[in-house]
DNA sequence: TGTTAGCACTCTAATGAATCGAGTGCTAAC
DNA sequence: GTTAGCACTCGATTCATTAGAGTGCTAACA
């Protein structure tokens, strides 16, 4: 049996319709709601055909139809394409710019979340360039050594060490010559044991701290191992029946608060490059474990210069995966600029 | 009418058993829960006083009594300090020494709230003395400035300016021991309009990097305006009938999600002085909008000298109070301690 | 005078029967 | 190929009934 065009308008207008109403569509329903002519008989039949094709199910007997996954999937690759492109304008959703970057992420979160009526979720970027480019060790009081490092990207990491006796200005001045001149432009891979052996040598006597700062540099340079996550909107759960049920809820906002778990979305997302901009996850497609009744709709943003991040909307199957898009993209789009000019 | 010693008794295995049971509870169930050997009649009689008294309340004619508000109240300051010291001893809830304070705090927050299977939070310490301690600028690259910023209690704060001019080391040099010498060890107070003139005009042509200082160094030594809150176990809420219906749990969950409401059980106690160590909450005593059906107990714990957070469970008015109060009270200890040696 | 047995009464929660209505699948006629 | 018609299914709603827990009050008792 093939999708002819009749059964695509069909099942387009059953998905259309249940995507407003949330309620299972009858055949009475369809065959008003097209302008196809066909009586509620005809349709049925056509319905019964498109169950067999996987593309809707019923719920029970007596229902309406409901989309299938593999229905929502034909809606999300083809059928929404043409509309999309017109909702694309929006005003309410513009950002504001902030000092910094944990508020704007913040902000961006909370808006999606508001806009769309769904949960929203925001990674921060994770540097991809990971060249150390300026270190510095500076005595604080007796006996703390403060060592600054930064990473390509302008980001900061800041250590305090411990040392026991006070160091004069002079070795001071030594090991920053020395930290900077062998490490400076340098990733990850390229600082190996040798290396480090080799400092340390030549520091002497001070060679635990030159491991202190190897450390901190470590730490730094590294992809953060805990990715900031922000959410909004997880009270949104509770405005569609099929999530909001205590068992479903529960683990869904646990999933929401923990964070952990939404690390597989931006894993998958920055590390995958044979996608689009915008990755549509539908019902058990999700690569989040306890959200298999959820869809996700996710984009990739670039801060700046492979300062890669995620921004999500998660929701019921039946989401508004226009709306959601077109709101995704938008702010997808203001992320972009915003440090760009 | 008194509250004379056997309606105390009663009242307490009322409230004893609402506690353990969370159903209202009968005449009979006292009448053989307690050994004063009185029936049922007796009781009942002594209920309505008790009703009377305002200590308990029907939710309707034909169902047993639950402790009201001042019940509860009664409960907490009096009946339950007996047993309590008992519960003390606790061996599950250990923290594990973490580098990063952030990771200790989320790390007691999960344990909390696992626990006692009520939702919990934990606040960042806030700083109260700060005091300057160390500034230096650093050249990063050719338009970029780096300035670190050490306050009292070894708090970091970084900011990077952006320069139109390389400075040359001798500069830099002179703007950093500038600053040194004229801010180091002042408060936010002591900072005023004409010291920041007078430090603009010594640096000269430099004075915008002197602004771009004072700016970063306002921003360090100020008490973190926006507190971080870390919360756990906001699943709980759903183990609790009263306080799981949509409604409910949607506004619950909301607060506990935006955090920002949660501060003012932060601010309250810290600044009140004239309290315990451990303050307990009940229903509308709160000060968390929102949260009029739930208990809230609090601790304050101080990380190190001068470096106060609070600790807090969130639960419905019948909670284990003895349980959540020993397990604040323990982790409150273990974090006093941890890094006081 | 305080305590208790007894009883009528109240109110919730649970159970189950009856009904409604939306929607289906199938058949036969167009 | 389309449609009208009809029997059928099944969830949701309504309603009455029942069971049970608990009360307040009265009258008797120690």
């Amino acid at each position: 049996m093939q999708l002819d065009e009749r059964k695509y308008i069909i099942l387009q207008a059953i998905i259309r319709n249940y995507l407003e109403t949330g309620e299972p569509v009858g055949s009475r329903t369809i065959s008003k709601y097209t302008d196809l002519n066909l009586s509620s008989a005809t349709i049925r039949n056509e319905m019964a055909d498109l169950e067999e094709l996987g593309y809707i199910l019923q719920p029970h007997t007596s229902a309406g139809r409901i989309p299938s996954d593999k229905g929502y999937r034909l809606y999300v690759d083809k059928m929404m394409e043409e509309k999309e492109r017109e909702v694309e304008e929006r005003k309410e959703l513009l950002l504001e710019k902030e000092d910094k970057v944990d508020h704007l992420l913040k902000q961006a979160a909370k808006l999606l979340a508001n806009n769309t009526e769904y949960a929203a979720m925001v990674s921060a970027p994770q540097y991809h360039r990971n060249k150390l480019k300026f270190i510095q060790l500076s005595r604080v009081d007796a006996q703390h050594l403060l060592a600054v490092i930064v990473v390509e990207g302008n980001v900061i990491k800041n250590t305090m060490l411990t040392v026991e006796e006070e160091l004069n200005d002079e070795t001071l001045l030594k090991l920053n010559i020395l930290l900077n001149t062998h490490l400076n432009g340098l990733s990850m891979e390229e600082i190996n044991l040798g290396m480090i052996a080799a400092l340390k040598q030549q520091a002497g006597i001070h060679s635990e701290i030159v491991a202190g700062v190897i450390d901190a540099v470590a730490e730094a340079i590294k992809a953060d191992e805990d990715l900031e996550i922000y959410t909004s909107g997880a009270k949104n759960f509770f405005k569609y029946p099929e999530l909001a049920d205590h068992e479903r809820a529960s683990e869904l906002i646990t999933t929401f608060e923990e964070k952990q778990l939404l690390t597989e979305l931006v894993q998958d997302n920055l590390s995958d490059d044979n996608h689009t901009d915008i990755q549509v996850y539908i019902g058990s497609e999700t690569p989040v474990a306890g959200m298999k009744d959820c869809s996700i709709v996710t984009a990739t943003y670039e801060l700046d210069e492979g300062m890669k991040g995620t921004i999500g909307i998660i929701g019921p199957k039946r989401m508004d995966y226009e709306k959601v898009v077109s709101n995704l993209r938008l702010l997808k789009n203001q992320l972009d600029d915003l440090y760009r000019r």
